[in-house]
RNA sequence: GGUGCGGUAGCUCAGUCGGUAGAGCAAAGGACUGAAAAUCCUUGUGUCGCCGGUUCGAUCCCGGCUCACACCA
């Protein structure tokens, strides 16, 4: 008993922040200092197939530190958050069996706070009914999706975007699947860990970051980032692939744009992507904000709230 | 040197029959619960090139200057 109650609280860290910041290195670094593993919260760079486009540690970084959920899938399979949050747990529980700390590092903020916070409890769908869904939304447009959810869910249509196409299709599966509004099962339970979480995120002022963003492109593109993509094209339908640098570059593939503009679009929805990171990051004010040069800095935190 | 056409938001341009101006793009801010690197929402003050003239009032009309482009020499 005594022994129980005097065992050390796990830890796990978290590190977030937007591409290109400098995320990766920072975790690797917190992995060695506490001599554990790493659990990537990224919905790109678990796919194995994905690799210069999404910016995955190097195969040396890869070997040096166990990780989690990086080529742990393939771009067939469908990965959403709950796979994610479910995959997680494991991670963590097998991390924990052995170790006192986890590293969680990503940018996917909906993954992050899905982890820490969980997911109302809300049935699995029926792939028909969203197959279904899709199609006619896809043959008859956004019009016949608002008509239909304000009709069939009037709870979400008084209360949430109308215009917003994912958003009503996810409604309307639900409210049809289960008979319920989503908005019944939106209760946000939240989620008990026995664990202790540290948020920390990584940050640098705006025309840095964009600067960094947009060298990375150029490395991208010299490290052969189109031979990738080419061998990817037949797959472009794949969720997976409806991801910055590959959607643009089969655009240029297929001749509907030069490659010059191509590589300016790459560029540019990734600083906008960086930008939405950031929005979802700052949220969270239980995070603690650093610059990725400060290591010392972040070190004494992680050891300090360890 | 001459002629023509221009100079208006970060960029491309519209416009005001004289009452100090607005689109697209860029950008910024925001939302976010099974597609999330996704999807969606909001936001437009700028010496209207410079100097002067006419006018109650000029970004608009007139004169000069300047810059850019095109053509002619």
């Amino acid at each position: 008993m005594a022994d129980l109650m005097m065992e050390k609280k796990k830890t796990c860290i978290i590190v977030c922040g937007p591409t290109a910041v400098g995320k990766t290195g920072i975790a690797l670094e917190l992995a060695k200092a506490f001599n554990t593993k790493i659990i990537s919260a990224d919905s790109r760079q678990c796919y194995k197939e994905l690799n210069i486009g999404v910016a995955k540690p190097s195969e040396q970084e890869l070997a040096s530190v166990p990780h989690f959920f990086i080529n742990s899938h393939s771009i067939f399979d469908e990965i959403n958050v709950a796979d994610f949050v479910r995959y997680a747990d494991s991670a963590i529980a097998e991390i924990f069996s052995s170790h006192d700390v986890a590293i969680m590092v990503g940018g996917t903020g909906l993954y992050i706070d899905a982890f820490c916070n969980g997911l109302d409890n809300i049935p699995e769908v029926d792939p028909e009914i969203r197959i279904t869904i899709r199609q006619n939304f896809l043959k008859l447009g956004i019009a016949w999706l608002q008509a239909e959810v304000k009709q069939t869910d009037p709870e979400y249509a008084a209360n949430d975007d109308l215009s917003n196409p994912q958003r009503m299709m996810r409604a309307l599966e639900v409210i049809i699947s289960t008979g319920k509004s989503i908005k019944a099962f939106q209760t946000a339970p939240g989620r008990e860990h026995d664990f202790a979480i540290v948020r920390i995120a990584l940050e640098l002022p705006r025309d840095l970051l964009y600067e960094r963003i947009n060298d990375r492109v150029d490395q991208m593109i010299k490290a052969g980032l189109i031979e990738e993509v080419q061998g990817l094209l037949q797959f472009e339908k794949l969720n997976a692939l409806n991801t910055v640098g590959y959607k643009e570059l089969f655009a240029f593939l297929q001749g509907q744009l030069s490659l010059e503009t191509s590589i300016g679009l790459i560029k540019q929805n990734s600083r906008r992507y960086a930008k939405r990171q950031l929005t979802w990051f700052k949220r969270d004010h239980k995070t603690r904000w650093f610059f990725p040069d400060q290591w010392k800095e972040i070190k004494d935190y992680c050891y300090k709230t360890n």
